[in-house]
DNA sequence: TTAAGCAAGTTAAACGATTACGTAATCGAT
DNA sequence: ATCGATTACGTAATCGTTTAACTTGCTTAA
């Protein structure tokens, strides 16, 4: 116990050389004679070497490490969105040889401030952020020039910064257009608290564009809007239910409220779909395995993730950022939680 | 844009004062007049400057960063366990001002090891690792004097480093215990392999312990595994039943597996818990909201999370080490996937 | 014979902080 | 007037690297 890890000059005394042929022969930055090359091999073998990578990002001014902020709450844990994005950015990275530092804001802002400031003042070589903090004019003062991307969330003051996007407007849209095309009326929509970065706005708009294109009349009474959490899920769909009992479809906007939703629909007795059909957003496993099956719009956190990162690489090579907004498109999976309207 | 981060040394400037004085200022290491301090406030408050970590790193010989590494695969992505392990190990972080380096090995030895050296390389000043690697001997050699606790999972070699635990094998016991009392002889368990770190073979031991205190023959035919992926769940689970129709409870060690197993039951038509009675491990949202709402066993990663880096600040502080293991105690929650044994 | 050229290293200045040690100015006591 | 203590700060070494600039000893061409 307690030795302390060896260092370049160590191994330079073991085989006699200076430090910077050590260094070269690390980084075949310089020709090294062969004799030389191997005797320093053979310190560096011998004493397990390996360059501190402190020493490196301080001198090098960049540390082959990104950042990536993301928003978890307390009571959405196994966020599926964000735990692929992470893979997704993870595997992309590996081939680049980089790593990446995961902080979860927690959808706080002063933690999202502070915990820019401190990656930034780790050397980072790059940020992907999923803010929560809406207006972002402020951070390019604190990062400097260090590339950002922005993902499934664009906020304020950053016109000029690349962005990866879901684009939930137009998938929410056309799962509301398909189900009046299949007869239903009375629409619902249960959504998280509007007022957010969070892009709950672009989905409501989907769902107003639909009903609108299909000379529905809007009822705000069906727009049912709430916090962030399961049991809330439940509140709401009582909400909307005990107001409208012959709503015949709900959007439920986000995995959390879902099921805390059909918990409500359960215990009330509604069939699924014959009484009312359910849309989820994000496909997460058990929404397959669900009685019945659930229909759910699928967004793809994994490509996204793999994108910013490639935005942020590309970045940092040409140094031009023309604020390009990448957008995805998430992809409606019909399962057995819908079917066409049946007057009762 | 592109302007370069203040220094030490540019708020020196700006103040007319060494950069040892700035430092001391900073950290209130030294007594600086009035008058002095007010000086240099206004110069770091004017260049917006804070200290370049790195160099912190560099100099201090520690990073104020630990490291978490976790073994979440692909197809279980939305992990709670280790959702949850995160999130504790953040909340105990916070208070001590320090900040975390997630790293998932993906369960794969390499990454594994690439890992924990690039950490160490980081100088971060502890490690909490669940290992996938079997043998940790190797480690000590490679983290020098940074300490390691271990979460969920002990590999060989490291009989003197500090654990944290779940005990799932008395979890696993009791569970099958209680459906014996209830009148359950023909169980059948379904796992990830065997062959792992992960604490399979602790449930398994524990369902086979049930059954011998209880007298009952083990039939290797119901003691089912498999990959660790939600396909291979149902094929285990239609192997299970193939092979023994009568099988009237089955324990499921993990989620995965369940969500396939679950789908297969519900294709087979078999009722829950009339012909059949489930039991999972970890406790995800929806095992509450499916119909029937389902029997689990609940870890608690969180506290694990905490108590991991509790430990982690006790070896920090007084450096000994005497290889203890905390064992945190899962919990059954009982719910509607469970009745007592009818003969049909 | 000698200067230029080359091969293969070495030396030392960064990177941005902390901190042991040194020092100039002031004051009180003798 | 001089010494010693005290106050308030500066100088420079250090952490572990990279890298520009320099050195040393040969070879070779004029």
């Amino acid at each position: 116990m307690g030795k302390k890890a060896p260092n370049i000059k160590d191994v330079a005394i073991l085989a006699n050389v200076s430090i910077a042929t050590v260094s070269h022969v690390v980084n075949g930055t310089r020709f090294v004679s062969e004799e030389t090359t191997a005797i320093v091999r053979n310190a560096i073998r011998e004493l397990d070497y390996r360059p501190n990578l402190t020493a490196l990002s301080l001198r090098k001014r960049k540390s082959k490490i990104i950042g990536l902020l993301i928003p978890i709450l307390q009571d959405d844990t196994s966020n599926i969105f964000f735990s692929r994005l992470s893979l997704g950015v993870e595997d992309e990275l590996k081939p680049n040889n980089m790593f990446f530092f995961l902080g979860n804001t927690q959808d706080d802002v002063d933690s999202e401030i502070s915990l820019i400031k401190n990656l930034v003042d780790r050397q980072l070589d790059g940020l992907i952020i999923t803010p929560c903090l809406k207006d972002h004019r402020f951070v390019r003062d604190i990062v400097w020039d260090i590339p950002v991307v922005y993902v499934d969330r664009k906020p304020l003051g950053v016109e000029n910064a690349n962005c990866v996007m879901s684009d939930s407007e137009t998938a929410c849209w056309n799962a509301i257009s398909e189900q009046i095309n299949m007869g239903h009326r009375k629409i619902g929509i249960i959504c998280a608290p509007i007022d957010t970065t969070a892009n709950i706005k672009e989905r409501l708009n989907g769902y107003l564009r639909a009903l609108q294109e299909h000379h529905i009349d809007i009822n705000q009474k069906l727009i049912i809007e709430g916090e962030y959490n399961v049991l809330a899920g439940y509140k709401l769909a009582e909400r909307l239910l005990e107001y409208d009992q012959t709503v015949t479809s709900i959007m439920i906007t986000n995995n959390i409220h879902a099921l805390g939703a059909l918990q409500y629909i359960k215990e009330k007795g509604l069939r699924i779909p014959e009484d009312i059909n359910i849309t989820i957003f994000d496909d997460y496993d058990w929404t397959r395995v669900y009685s019945p099956s659930l229909t759910v719009i699928r967004q793809n956190p994994y490509e996204m993730g793999r994108k910013a990162v490639k935005i942020l690489m590309k970045q940092k090579v040409d140094g031009s950022v023309i604020g390009k907004t990448y957008i995805m498109s998430p992809e409606l999976i019909k399962r057995n939680s819908w079917c066409a309207f049946k007057s009762r």
